[in-house]
DNA sequence: ACGTTGATCAACGAAAGTGTTGAATATGTA
DNA sequence: TACATATTCAACACTTTCGTTGATCAACGT
């Protein structure tokens, strides 16, 4: 009945988490294993280690295997996905309404399922 | 413990729901009124209710008072902060790493708090 | 005043999220 | 082998979320 499991609303609940983001920002920086990533945060490794499962399960980030270390990376393409979804938002804020109307005939022709996206 | 409250963190959180995200989408072409907006969904009206209710206090839409109709507007602030947001990592796939760069020297200056935003 | 329509509030139950502790797994080192 | 390090798994508790039903509030029309 609940949690939703399309790609955008998995990306986006995983986003919607201060500590989530704080770590996306550190692999911003470049790859780093679990314990270096949760160092500045007060919380157990273990629930460091589940906020990246929920990160990874998003595809937001990916992980290598170097001995007992699991590197983590930063993936962009989810958070593209965001911004494609954002795009149909920004032309509220950049004024133009011209190229808004023309979006939604473009869209509820090709159709990208408003209930879904 | 739970639930982050935050500005991001609220706005991320109530763009993680399809059926909120095509209450937007739809408030993009125009204002609606609580029924007009419940229309296409199966669930029942108060669950449409309170999925506003969610926006509204995400401060992604705003409500008008005309007799027994509460009209609702899409507002574009907090998509701007999410758009605000995006920008560090957009960087990434857009591959310029120089500005990438720049810009993580800028905002270790001015700090915008890596665990909050 | 009365009934209708639009919308919200309240109580409930099921499911999911987040943190903790303690055990388990896997790899590297003495 | 034994031990230390890195990470995950499992069980538990508490909170939050989401949908339902039934009641309530507010403004309209007759």
């Amino acid at each position: 009945m609940y949690s939703a499991t399309d790609p955008l609303s998995t990306t986006l609940s995983a986003l919607a988490d201060p500590t989530r983001r704080a770590l996306l920002a550190r692999l911003s920086e470049g790859e780093a294993t679990v314990n270096q990533l949760a160092e500045p945060f007060d919380i157990t490794l273990q629930a460091v280690s589940r906020h990246l499962k929920v990160l990874e399960t998003a595809g937001l980030i990916s992980r290598g295997r170097e001995a007992q270390w699991r590197p983590c990376k930063l993936e962009t393409a989810r958070l593209q996905e965001v911004d494609g979804w954002l795009a149909r938002y920004r032309m509220f804020w950049e004024g133009s309404f011209d190229k808004m109307g023309a979006y939604l005939e473009e869209i509820t022709k090709g159709d990208q399922n408003g209930s879904k996206n």
